[in-house]
RNA sequence: GUAGUUGUAGCUCAGCCGGUUAGAGCAUCGGAUUGUGGUUCCGAGGGUCGUGGGUUCGAGUCCCAUCUACUACCCCA
């Protein structure tokens, strides 16, 4: 009995022509990388649980593909096991999971190697992630993530690199965007200045909640935190700045914040990286986003996020700056700051957008035809000598008839054919047929390169 | 985890109010054309109508469950 074909919730194929198109992407990005002076890591696809777990928030946990120890996994479970359930018995049944982002498992390669590496190390890094997610529309569960990471400098030189590589990469594959960016010190002094240094997750998603269900649904829920009226207060007069330039906002921030002392760094950090970020010649649009909280999870400072200006899709780059990622690993005083590309999206943007033009697909530029076996002996010498010259070359493996032959190129987009039968042979030449124009010439083996080349 | 939509040939989709043998285009294969493709003509193969139950004399069509894909929420690349 046949078994019916099909492929995990959320994974996908890629074919020839979806491949061409990825490998566009992924070299443009590393071609920019590497412009920048950024060396090519990988790590393996699975991490040892305890080295992903409680990285990503309780969200996160629940997201991770976990994969079932070998053997006889079900006797690690402790006896008494009436009141265990699934996510108690985790542990025993699993102890490696595959990775969930390339950020966490690249901290954990910088403290097992912190003595092979040369520090700031700018690393990266372009392979695939999973997470346990419900997949719709631009979401995965199997999908390319491209980072890029500077570790063990604290320079806001390196966000501004990375500002300017974000910019480079989309400038090079031609998709407009808005680059976001937030700083969470902004959103630790807004906390601070509500008194509630606790609660700044629930904050920032309020904050970007009010847009969403309004503002007195928002209000009920600041109350619900237990926030005073100054509070919210301060909530609507951040979220009306909206509106104002990057100059206006930061003028404002001052004047919210500006006396609280995350608040005060993170508006200096912001006013230092836009001043490098002028010395720079930045196409794409860069905003000043106070909605954004992006993995507040381990990002202590600069926040970035990357939408398209054209097509709706969530973020297509996001990253930031994380003081002490390496710390849960052991090494302290290692900040890193990095950003990745998300190469599904920027694909699904660049189908939306037309943006691939016509990936003509050609490979093979000429094939000789395959008479029978003595024939086809010849052509393989012929090919032979083509490829050395640098013509990629393919020989039909079969003696099938021209009429399957022929269509097999033109399927291909093989621009020549090359026939050496009985006749050709007898006379010591080759019939080469140009595809696109149906004209055919007899040459001998010079002529034939040389056309070819 | 919550909600809505969906599923018919390899692909894209028709299929009326439930009615007897489920169709088309594209693709594949064969022929017209024994050494000449992309056009044309002729023909062929290909289906457990997502899966499992139920209602009915009768279900691709109606009901329930389940799975898949899509969409929104949450979260994210």
């Amino acid at each position: 009995m046949a078994q019916k074909t099909g492929i995990p919730k959320g994974t996908r194929d890629f074919g020839p022509i979806e491949m061409e198109r990825r490998n566009y992407i992924f070299s443009t990005i590393t071609q920019v990388y590497q412009r920048y002076g950024f060396k090519q890591i990988e790590t393996p696809a699975m991490e040892n649980l305890t080295t992903l777990l409680g990285k990503y928030g309780e969200e996160g946990d629940k997201l991770l593909f976990k994969i079932l120890n070998s053997g006889d996994f079900l006797s690690k479970i402790p006896q008494p096991s009436q009141d265990l359930d699934s996510v108690k018995m985790a542990p025993f049944i699993a102890e490696k999971g595959l990775r969930y982002d390339l950020t966490v498992p690249f901290a954990r390669f910088v403290v097992q190697h912190q003595n092979e590496l040369n520090f700031p190390f700018k690393r990266f890094q372009i392979q695939p992630v999973w997470r346990a997610d419900r997949p719709q529309k631009g979401r995965y569960r199997e999908f390319y993530q491209c980072d890029s990471d500077i570790i063990g400098s604290t320079s806001l030189l390196n966000e501004a690199e990375l500002v300017h590589i974000i910019d480079d990469v989309f400038i090079a594959l031609n998709i407009p965007v808005v680059i976001r960016i937030n700083n969470r010190k902004i959103l630790a002094g807004i906390a601070e200045k509500m008194g509630a240094s606790d609660k700044l997750i629930e904050l920032t998603v309020l904050l970007d909640k009010i847009d969403k269900i309004g503002i007195t649904k928002v209000m009920e829920e600041v109350e619900a935190l237990g926030l005073t009226n100054e509070s919210l207060t301060l909530l609507t007069e951040v979220h009306k700045l909206s509106g104002l330039s990057i100059v206006e906002k930061l003028g404002s921030l001052e004047r919210l914040i500006g006396t609280t002392t995350e608040g005060e760094k993170g508006i200096a950090e912001l006013r230092e990286l836009f001043d490098y970020l002028q010395e720079m010649e930045i196409e794409n649009e860069i905003a000043i986003d106070l909605t954004l909280a992006r993995g507040l999870n381990y990002y202590t400072g600069a926040i970035f996020e990357v939408v398209s200006k054209e097509v709706q899709m969530g973020s297509i780059c996001g990253g930031g700056r994380y003081d002490d990622l390496t710390g849960i690993f052991g090494l302290n005083n290692m900040s890193g700051v990095g950003i990745s590309f998300g190469a599904d999206r920027i694909y699904d943007v660049l189908i939306e957008m037309d943006g691939f033009g016509s990936t003509t697909n050609q490979s093979t530029k000429v094939l000789l035809i395959n008479f029978g076996k003595k024939e086809s002996k010849i052509a393989l010498k012929l090919a032979e000598i083509l490829r050395k010259n640098g013509i990629s070359t393919e020989v039909f493996p079969e003696d099938a008839k021209l009429k399957k032959q022929m269509n097999y190129a033109d399927k291909n987009n093989i621009p020549y054919v090359i026939m050496a039968g009985a006749d050709e042979i007898a006379k010591q030449v080759y019939q080469l047929k140009n595809m696109t124009t149906g004209e055919q010439f007899q040459l001998n083996q010079n002529d034939l390169i040389t056309t070819l080349q």
